[in-house]
DNA sequence: TTGCGTGATTAACACTGTTAATTTACTTAA
DNA sequence: TTAAGTAAATTAACAGTGTTAATCACGCAA
């Protein structure tokens, strides 16, 4: 890395920083290009010579705030033994963290790219997440023969669909109108879909 | 209705028809206060007169929406009979007109109301809709003891969550990548929801 | 005709993203 | 050491956004 490219990344690191500190305290409304360089101690132009817009710089953060939901899962788990009650345990607590952060939720499923293309990377991130969570569960599901091979996939991205649903129903709309509600529907849902009947 | 009162309701038709020409065309980015002004013929602070703010104006569109796509549901599913295969057809039809005005999804599914508690018809609205559509199909589904009774009300839930989840994928996150794809894959999770195995 | 009041309008404020022009800081060559 | 040149940060500006307060215009009653 030629020493230009290391002030780069610094600067960009700084920017990012700024960015994630406002969307974990008042959620993707309160990012804008003056808020973000003030905190990082820059004048708003400046964020344009490392980012080509706001929105750019706002999926910076994907991979980071996905870490951090992958140790608060992880944490949240414990040692639950492998395989479909791992599954169950993986998604609900990814259901918390969101409840928990809606300022992420907001920017991994409601934020629009202006180039798709471009930020194919942090897309794919997000969309393969929850099954990159139960990659091994879901293996194991397979080997130890839980559901005939071909009802995988289609339930894989059952859950993906209807952990999404919920959450946006729960958020957006407010249904249920209270956590407890809300809780034990995505309890009874995952059941159904993780039931091998 | 006193005179007054019919002026007013004049006054708020003229600035929800401009904002549903600008939802249809533009969409949801589309709708500002400037802009449903001047195609209302009016200045833009004659909107605060009659809607609290822009949001309100814009959840006024709600039931016209809704009446519109029920409309182009019924012509889509012609006379399919009643029962688990109409409930297909209306949903399949339901996720078409999304596709096919995204203004109508933004608007129904991810815009935030400022106020929830006062706009709780429109939610209302909104949350049920699917299940109003399907209403009669499944209390026959339940005549004819297609599912256990308890099970009637969790899959209409999961076909509420497992349909929004499917849109957002494919709307906001662009997966599936075709069109083509996404359909199938719709049908394929119809099928699962509405067998009776 | 004057005065009042309703309601539409303009002006203003505080924001937003983005770009161009300018200034600052630093490196290199003379 | 000074001068030139370059890279990067800043300010100014533009075109938007929502919202509110002050102002203006019109119709009606006295």
């Amino acid at each position: 890395m030629v020493p230009n490219e290391i002030q780069e990344q610094r600067m960009r690191e700084y920017f990012i920083q700024a960015t994630k500190e406002i969307l974990r305290g008042e959620g993707i409304k309160g990012v804008s290009v003056r808020n973000v360089a003030a905190r990082a101690g820059y004048s708003y132009a400046t964020i344009y010579n490392y980012f080509r817009d706001i929105r750019d710089l706002v999926f910076e953060c994907v991979q980071d705030f996905q870490d951090e939901c992958e140790t608060s899962i992880h944490q949240e788990i414990g040692d639950t033994a492998q395989g479909l009650e791992r599954i169950r345990a993986i998604t609900l607590a990814y259901i918390k963290y969101f409840i928990q952060y809606p300022g992420t939720f907001e920017l991994f499923f409601l934020e629009k790219t202006r180039d798709p293309a471009r930020k194919k990377p942090a897309i794919e991130l997000i969309t393969g997440f929850l099954d990159r969570l139960c990659a091994e569960d879901w293996s194991l599901c397979i080997e130890k023969g839980s559901f005939p091979a071909d009802q995988i996939e289609i339930r894989r991205q059952q859950l993906n669909h209807s952990v999404l649903g919920m959450l946006l129903f729960y958020m957006n709309l407010g249904q249920p109108d209270n956590y407890q509600d809300f809780k034990s529907q995505c309890e009874q849902h995952l059941d159904l879909i993780l039931d091998a009947h």
